[in-house]
DNA sequence: TATTGTTATACTCTATAACTATA
DNA sequence: TATAGTTATAGAGTATAACAATA
């Protein structure tokens, strides 16, 4: 497992607007950590999803640029690669035009496999929503927008 | 780095419950990654803070317990206390009345470190919630009380 | 000489299996 | 015999340093 900081304590004197960030922050984790339990298949890490899922939005990419998109060095992207071409994800073709760099792009198979992740992720949070009232999946839709930009300020 | 995927494909073609799922998705895994970069002590990896506020929520526990709680094998726990207790985190004490259990506790230390990290982290969702309007704020007060019972489910 | 990818090596976090002490 | 904790061992993911091929 990777991440399970869902349980984090309250702040000792939370005035309003401290409980108001704890309480979001607390519910932030939550629920992430409940989503990332649901994946298609089990034995395949997060970080090897994001790459499949990052070729995907963005289409294909070289090895250093996947490593520059997640963060990771360059050696433990190339690992990662490596695990993904050999269970048939992805493939490595040598750049015609620069041959020290190669094209790292999704087989068929490995598109499959992002679209049934991505199907039962969401298969959860709409069956959640579809359980709520209307006001609530409003409150929700609206929060999601809110959330993008403060993650990304 | 422990989970990046937050960059999610969206499904193929969205109708409106399966793109607000997507959105809540991928605006819950952006935002949590972004607050689990702030930690205060950048060395003490998630699955040890977990520990920390575990135990400062819900007190002391055995290693069982503590395994138990954070989903984790009894041997992964034993070596994410035993870093803890050498860091001087937590404190391990033999149980009285049976001895083959051990009560693991936080030490002042370790409860020091716990507020530390928390008010960090908190400061940040603070910071980002002052720049917004009041309605926003009070959206995702709202949704933060949504996202719990979701995540709980 | 600089850049791209890879290999070598090492450290952390995780698991299962085996072991010790106690109930 | 069963249970709680620990130790032994191994696999995956990460990093930095060193190397090979190409620009």
């Amino acid at each position: 497992m990777n991440n399970r900081v869902d349980e984090s304590p309250l702040p000792d004197q939370g005035h309003d607007d401290s409980a108001a960030a704890s309480e979001l922050r607390m519910a932030t984790f939550r629920l992430a950590r409940r989503l990332r339990a649901q994946r298609a298949i089990d034995t395949m890490s997060d970080g090897q999803f994001a790459v499949l899922a990052a070729l995907t939005v963005h289409g294909a990419h070289t090895l250093g640029q996947l490593a520059d998109r997640e963060r990771v060095s360059a050696p433990s992207m190339n690992r990662t690669v490596t695990l993904l071409e050999n269970a048939g994800y992805i493939s490595r073709t040598p750049d015609e035009t620069d041959r020290r760099r190669v094209t790292i792009d999704l087989t068929d198979y490995g598109r499959r496999i992002v679209d049934e992740t991505v199907r039962r992720r969401d298969a959860f949070v709409e069956e959640a929503l579809a359980e709520l009232t209307p006001e609530e999946r409003e409150t929700l839709a609206r929060a999601a927008t809110i959330m993008r930009k403060v993650a990304d300020r």
